[in-house]
RNA sequence: GCGGGAGUAGCUCAGUUGGUAGAGCGUCAGCCUUCCAAGCUGAAUGUCGCCGGUUCGAACCCGGUCUCCCGCUCCA
């Protein structure tokens, strides 16, 4: 199938069969927003455990964090949000180019400072050694017009920009008559405010409420515990702090269904180590996480590492796990050497010391943070969109198969009477009340059972039992394989610890 | 944000020069009892994305708007 329609159809697919759909369809839906739906929410629940379990379970010197939503103002301004996410942009019309319409100005004054250099040159050319710049400054009418005009331009700017007052802005330029430098034309869009953080309040009178944001990354939460959960949990370094949850971001595209949305859940992990020893952790968890996506059994070749070459203020190495999705090769999970950007930061922000007490270097240092910041909706659409297969069959008809891995299923096994009658509804529910303690189970008996095999099949449902006339002879069902279809007999009272076995974590990531 | 394409039943899509909607699959009920979607009978489901205009009459023509996909741009 070419990429194209085959995102099409994982596009129908997640729909048709209640994994994801549109937020608010009802009302036209609510722009690169989406809901999951029964199969998804089980999905995307089942994906995150996998991952919980491989960072914190797995590892004793790694803990779990559930930090809020809405934090402290400062701390945006403390990661460099607040300056990183906030820009008066205007395009122009002709060209197409986008500006920042504050460095549009500013570039403009810019030329009047370079005018009075100019000015300031030529006079020191003519007087010699008895120039005197100050005076020349602020005597020459010329260069003082300049400088006012300068100043009168900055000054009416900050203003606008302080009170958003962004039809000045506009006004400022056109007025100036700003060209663009690339077509020198001055058909201009009007000036917007592109703030990447969704804005909210806190305090019901409009008066006294403050400014909040929505978490624009989860990452935050984890720095401005770091004392907390190092000191209660009696934690040594190097260590981590796990954490998923959902973020925030206004994206001016966001697209390409669930890859990009502007609200999305991350699984992120900060792990805090002594300076000086980011190269060889940086190292450790690029291979731990492309391991850990390996065992999900999707291929290793669809997985590469792409190592930034611009990085971002708070980095000193970086790289992302790209997948190979259907739009080609793109950013699944970041691995990032933030170095002590954040906490640094957040000490100078907050005035209260972030720091640890070493006691084999005996001295107390602020730690240098390694993370592993993976996005579950896009783990969801690399896992669902590989999974989603049309298969031709032997005997040349075809059928439409999810091959989920069992670990991370929606429903780990359907119990299917062959027929309606004969006692067998009652012995399959028996088993369906018998297996759902330990695994999600589903029942179904309407139509011929090869209907209900691919019914299955398209819900990535890894096992189906059937409980037919044989059954009522010796207690035995027949277990159908969603990959080869291939059946087998077995005992009813096997048939747990066999399925246990089969969907277990530990059978996958060992 | 700009440009291109699209929006009709749960899904995929028809719908003639404008005359108020169809198919396949799916769903539901019943029959049949058969281990890989195709047996029989019956049923439900649409303000044709939304708003406005032209017209005696709009799924169809025009304008606006919302949403999705693609390219560029932006972000990292």
């Amino acid at each position: 199938m070419a990429d194209q329609d085959l995102f099409k159809k994982v596009l129908s697919h997640a729909k048709e069969y209640g994994f994801v759909f549109p937020s608010s369809e009802i009302y036209d839906g609510l722009s690169a927003v989406y809901d999951y739906g029964q199969q998804g929410v089980a999905l995307k629940k089942n994906l995150r455990e996998y991952w919980w379990k491989a960072m914190v379970q797995l590892n004793e010197n790694i803990v779990g964090l559930d930090a809020a939503i809405l934090m402290h103002p400062t701390t945006w301004k403390a990661s460099g949000h607040v300056d990183a996410f906030n820009d008066p942009l205007i395009d122009n019309k002709d060209s197409k180019k986008r500006y920042r319409a504050d460095v549009l100005v500013e570039d403009y004054v810019g030329k009047l400072d370079a005018k009075i250099d100019k000015e300031v040159q030529k006079a020191a050319k003519r007087f010699g050694d008895a120039f005197d710049k100050e005076q020349f400054l602020s005597t020459n009418p010329r260069v003082v017009g300049y400088k006012e005009k300068g100043d009168a331009i900055l000054k009416r700017l900050g203003k606008s920009l302080e009170n958003e007052d962004l039809a000045d802005v506009k006004a400022l330029i056109e007025e100036l008559e700003i060209v663009c430098p690339l077509s020198g034309s001055k058909n201009w869009t009007e000036v917007k405010q592109f703030n990447l953080m969704f804005g909210t309040k806190l305090g019901a009178s409009a008066e006294s409420a403050t400014e909040l944001y929505l978490r624009p990354e989860t990452a935050q939460g984890i720095f401005v515990n770091f004392l907390n959960v190092q000191k209660t949990g009696r934690m040594k370094l190097p260590f981590g702090i796990a954490q998923t949850g959902k973020a925030f971001r206004n994206e001016i595209v966001a697209r390409q269904f669930i890859f990009r949305m502007r609200e999305f859940e991350q699984m992120e992990m900060q792990f805090f180590i002594p300076p000086g020893t980011q190269k060889e952790w940086y190292a450790h968890w690029k291979e731990t996480r492309l391991k850990w996506h390996h065992s999900l059994g999707l291929g290793a070749d669809n997985y590469r590492f792409h190592d930034h070459e611009k990085l971002a203020h708070y980095a000193d190495a970086a790289c992302d796990i790209e997948f190979r999705f259907p739009f080609g090769f793109k950013e699944l999970e970041g691995i990032h050497s933030r170095t002590d950007f954040d906490l640094g930061s957040h000490e100078k922000y907050s005035g209260k010391k972030l720091q640890y007490f070493d006691p084999e270097r005996q001295e107390n240092y602020v730690p240098y943070v390694l993370e592993t910041s993976i996005g579950l909706d896009r783990l969801f659409l690399a896992v669902f969109s590989h999974a989603l297969q049309d298969e031709t069959l032997e005997d040349g008809s075809t059928r439409t198969v999810l091959r989920l891995p069992a670990v991370v299923a929606p429903t780990k096994v359907a119990v299917l009477p062959l027929v309606k009658k004969d006692g067998l509804p009652a012995i399959a529910k028996d088993i369906v009340n018998d297996l759902k303690w330990d695994m999600a189970v589903t029942y179904d008996e309407k139509d011929a059972v090869g209907r209900r095999y691919r019914r299955q099949d398209a819900l990535g449902t890894p096992f189906c039992i059937t409980v037919d006339h044989q059954t009522l002879e010796d207690q035995t069902v027949t277990l159908r394989h969603r990959d080869s279809m291939e059946q087998e007999r077995l005992s009813i009272a096997e048939a747990n610890s066999k399925l246990s076995k089969a969907i277990a974590f530990e059978s996958w990531l060992k």
